[in-house]
DNA sequence: TGAGTATATGTCGTATTTGACATATACTGC
DNA sequence: GCAGTATATGTCAAATACGACATATACTCA
């Protein structure tokens, strides 16, 4: 695993220590993280594709700036069913979603 | 839509009128509702395929036997995160999760 | 530089989701 | 029919996620 994405869970408030303890962490629960960091950039993507603003997001989903922000910043506080409607909301379609779910990481650690 | 599908969401509690007005549901939480069903589905499947319980898969993922019942019912007080928790603990791999939401609905309404 | 817009972060009261429990119903072999 | 096992349903206190708000920081363009 990436140092950089190992910052940007720590940033978004998991409780993740060093590589080694985030390895150590239920194949289940890392899996987890994994899903929803890649929907979360896959969410940013579809908005700015459509050049949309996290306000407009956020209106049409009846929600608010500070929380579409924090969806795309893989915050802990954030459910996947929030990160799915904010992703059907941006416009995607079951397909996109669905190929978002397959999008792998980058870089192997 | 077929009967059969729409006495499953009343019956799990969803705020199910007639097929009138499921189809009046905006997109976004129609899909949403589907997307949970088809999930729910395809962990019953995974779960018996490997010859567990509900109770063993409670256990295995730190949870009670009732919502792992209301899990696979598609219970409306289930989320996302949840169903996916116990699809993983239920021994799914991401792949398999993947497959799982490319499933559409078997009939067209 | 500064104004204007977009995004990030922290907090909080409220709403939803949770595991747990009791208990009901279904299924299976006898 | 009756056990024994599995699954379903209803309820509730506690945990978690929510939108909203304030405010901080970043980015653009002149």
């Amino acid at each position: 695993m990436k140092t950089e994405r190992l910052r940007k869970l720590r940033a978004a408030g998991w409780k993740v220590g060093t590589t080694r303890d985030f390895l150590n962490l239920s194949d289940e629960e890392a899996m987890l993280v994994e899903l929803k960091l890649t929907l979360a950039d896959a969410l940013k993507l579809t908005r700015k594709k459509r050049g949309m603003s996290q306000i407009e997001l956020a209106q049409r989903m009846g929600s608010s700036q500070s929380r579409v922000a924090k969806i795309e910043a893989g915050d802990a506080s954030v459910s996947f069913d929030l990160i799915i409607r904010a992703f059907l909301a941006a416009g995607a379609t079951r397909q996109e979603l669905q190929r978002a779910f397959s999008i792998k990481e980058k870089v192997a650690a």
